[in-house]
DNA sequence: CGACTTCCGATACTCGTCGTATCGATACTC
DNA sequence: GAGTATCGATACGACGAGTATCGGAAGTCG
């Protein structure tokens, strides 16, 4: 059943990990593949054997990150509301900020990158927001390009995540357009 | 009165229209700074010479084809409506929304060209709107990162600017916030 | 006119990063 | 034990940002 030849160690976490704490202490610029590795106490190659190029490592530690959205609320405004406030509690979460801005900024002009991160990142959660909330693709698509738009913009300017009172204040102002 | 010296050669604004067609044709990652020389037919040392680095002359660029925004509008709803139409046509200009999405990311983790950014381009649209609308500076700041960042992410997931029909939806949401 | 100053174009160069190639060693299957 | 796929280490190729240098060109000032 298994396949013959050595076994790949489970060193995925670790590696992850490593990504997006580099990423945290160094910002998304200077957490070069080499450092990643390094921190993960892996040698480059193997990153490279299993990742093909450091933006899909990235969309994968981000991937792993975020994980299932929680689609609770009895309502579809509740629902949204809930879905807002956890993706802009991961955006905040140390590295994740700007490891997605970072991996964000260079699918911009990398339509390969750009497929990658719409396919296993965003697909999902617009997949399951249709069907959560009963509304077609091309509007969940654009409360996507609301929400993680107004909050990568705000760390991209700033430096730092959108603080708690502007993120109620793009809950109200998405929940009253549905 | 005038300096001694061989004076400047007025080739500035060749050069921004070539960083904007070369980011057009080529798409921000292939549009380095040897080839946008070449296009403007200048040498790579003249353009090192003004700006100081890549990200201070995509964003003089910028700054010179988006020119001052049109504050027209007889109430403050009806004056941002206006603004928010300007400003996704400005992004949706051939080269325009790819440099801007291009530059937004290599701020992401670079603080000088993100003070850059914000000095040179965000500034002077914050201050004008918040003395057109007569809102405070925190509130300005949440609409530019809704306006700008909803228009971004479509840049960036779709690499095509956001259609007509998602301004509308766009403008409703954040003048219905005012 | 001639000294001086500043800009231009061309070229070569350093440096850092991505991604690839190579190789001996290791761990597993059959 | 033969075969296979992974691992770590290292070296390497490609490419772009930014710097250094230099002869020549275009101005100003005396």
């Amino acid at each position: 059943m298994a396949r013959p030849g050595r076994p790949r160690s489970g060193v995925d976490d670790t590696v992850f990990a490593a990504t997006l704490r580099t990423v945290h202490e160094l910002g998304y610029e200077r957490a070069t593949v080499d450092r990643i590795a390094a921190a993960a106490g892996v040698a480059k190659t193997t990153i490279y054997r299993r990742w093909p190029a450091k933006g899909a490592l990235i969309t994968a530690a981000l991937v792993d990150a975020f994980g299932p959205a929680p689609l609770d609320g009895d309502d579809p405004a509740a629902m949204l509301a809930t879905a807002i406030r956890w993706i802009a509690g991961k955006i905040g979460e140390p590295g994740v900020g700007a490891a997605f801005a970072g991996v964000f900024t260079d699918a911009v002009s990398d339509p390969q990158l750009r497929d990658i991160l719409r396919t296993r990142l965003q697909d999902p959660y617009r997949i399951a927001l249709q069907e959560a909330l009963g509304e077609p693709e091309q509007r969940v698509l654009f409360f996507i390009d609301v929400v993680v738009g107004t909050l990568l913009h705000r760390m991209g300017m700033t430096g730092e995540p959108m603080v708690d009172a502007d993120v109620d204040a793009l809950v109200a102002m998405v929940t009253r357009a549905l």
